[in-house]
DNA sequence: GCGGGCTGACGTCAGCCGTG
DNA sequence: CACGGCTGACGTCAGCCCGC
C-alpha cells in the first residue's frame, strides 16, 4: 500500500511511539527490579562484613585490654 | 506500628507460622521496613558499644602511661616493692614455730 | 433512586472494586517507595559503620603490633 | 559493563560534568547499579586487606609466643644478655685510648 | 529549541495468600 | 472454598534531561 508506505501517518507515528515507550518501560522495569535486589544483596554483604568486624574488634580490644592490664 | 503491631508483641508467628522464607522475607512492603529497621537498630547499638568500648580502653591506657611517666611509683597489685623491709616483721622467718 | 439504592448492580460492584484498587496500588506504591529509600539509607548507614570499623580494627592493629614487635 | 563502561575510563565526567547530585545520586538505574557495585568491590577489598593483615599479626605473634616458650632463648634488637661479659673485652675500658 | 531516551506516577488486570 | 487485601506486571501519560 502506498497510503502509509512511510511513517507520516499521524497514527502510525503515534503507534510506533506507544510501541517504543512500552518496550522502554518493560525494560525500565526489569532494571529498577535489578537495582532493588543489587540493593538489598549489597546491604546482606554489608552485615556480615560489619558483623566480623565487630567481632574482630572485640578480640583485639580484649587482646589489648590484657597487655595495659 | 502499621503492620502487625510490633509494639505488643501479643501472640506469636501469626502469618501460617511459616518458618520457611516468610519471616525473613515478608511480602508485605511494612513488614519489610519493620524488619529492616529493627535489624539497623540491633546493629548500630552493638557498633556503639564497641566504640564506647574502644574508647574507655583508650583512656584507661593512656591515663595508665600517664601515671607510669610522670612518676617511679609502683601501683599494682602484686606485692609493692616500696613497702618491702620497712617493717621487721618480713625478715623474720615463721620457721621458729 | 430505587434502581441502584443497593449493590447488587455489576457496573456498580466493578466501579467500587476498581476504586478500592486505585487507593491500594496508591498505598502500594507509596509502601515501595518508603522501602526503597529505607534501603538507601541503610546502606549508607552500614558504609559509614564498617568505614570507621576498618579505620579503628586498622588503629588497633597498628598498636598491638607495636606492643609484640 | 553497561552503563559508562567502567573498563576503559576515558572521558571524565560525561553528562554535564555537574557536580550536584549527578554523580552520587544518577538518574538512570544502570549507573546507580555500576556505582553501587564499584563500592561494594572497593569495600570488600578494603575488608579482605584489613582481614589479611589481622591474620598476618596474629599468625607472627604466635610464632612469637611460641619461640619464647619453647626455650630461654632471648632474641631480639635489645643488647643481648646472654652474650654480656664472655669475651673479656667487654669488661675493658676504652678510656686506655 | 527540539526530538528522543528513561523514568515517575497512574489505573487496570492477574495472581498469591491469609482469613473467615 | 470463597472473599478480600497486597503486590507483580502491563500499558499509557507526563515530565526531565541530554545530545543534535
Amino acid at each position: 500500500g502506498l497510503s502509509q508506505g512511510k511513517s507520516d501517518d499521524p497514527t502510525m507515528k503515534r503507534e510506533i511511539r506507544l510501541a517504543k515507550n512500552r518496550e522502554a518501560a518493560r525494560e525500565c522495569r526489569r532494571k529498577k527490579k535489578e537495582y532493588v535486589k543489587c540493593l538489598e544483596n549489597r546491604v546482606a554483604v554489608l552485615e556480615n562484613q560489619n558483623k566480623t568486624l565487630i567481632e574482630e574488634l572485640k578480640t583485639l580490644k580484649d587482646l589489648y585490654c590484657v597487655k595495659t592490664g | 506500628m502499621s503492620a502487625t503491631g510490633t509494639g505488643g508483641c501479643g501472640p506469636g508467628p501469626g502469618p501460617t507460622s511459616g518458618s520457611g522464607s516468610g519471616a525473613s522475607n515478608p511480602r508485605k512492603f511494612s513488614e519489610k521496613i519493620a524488619l529492616h529497621t529493627q535489624r539497623q537498630a540491633e546493629e548500630t547499638a552493638a557498633f556503639q558499644e564497641v566504640m564506647m568500648d574502644i574508647t574507655s580502653t583508650r583512656l584507661q591506657a593512656q591515663k595508665l602511661r600517664l601515671a607510669r611517666s610522670q612518676g617511679p611509683y609502683y601501683s599494682g597489685s602484686l606485692p609493692n616493692v616500696n613497702q618491702i623491709g620497712r617493717n621487721p616483721q618480713d625478715f623474720q622467718v615463721t620457721d621458729a614455730a
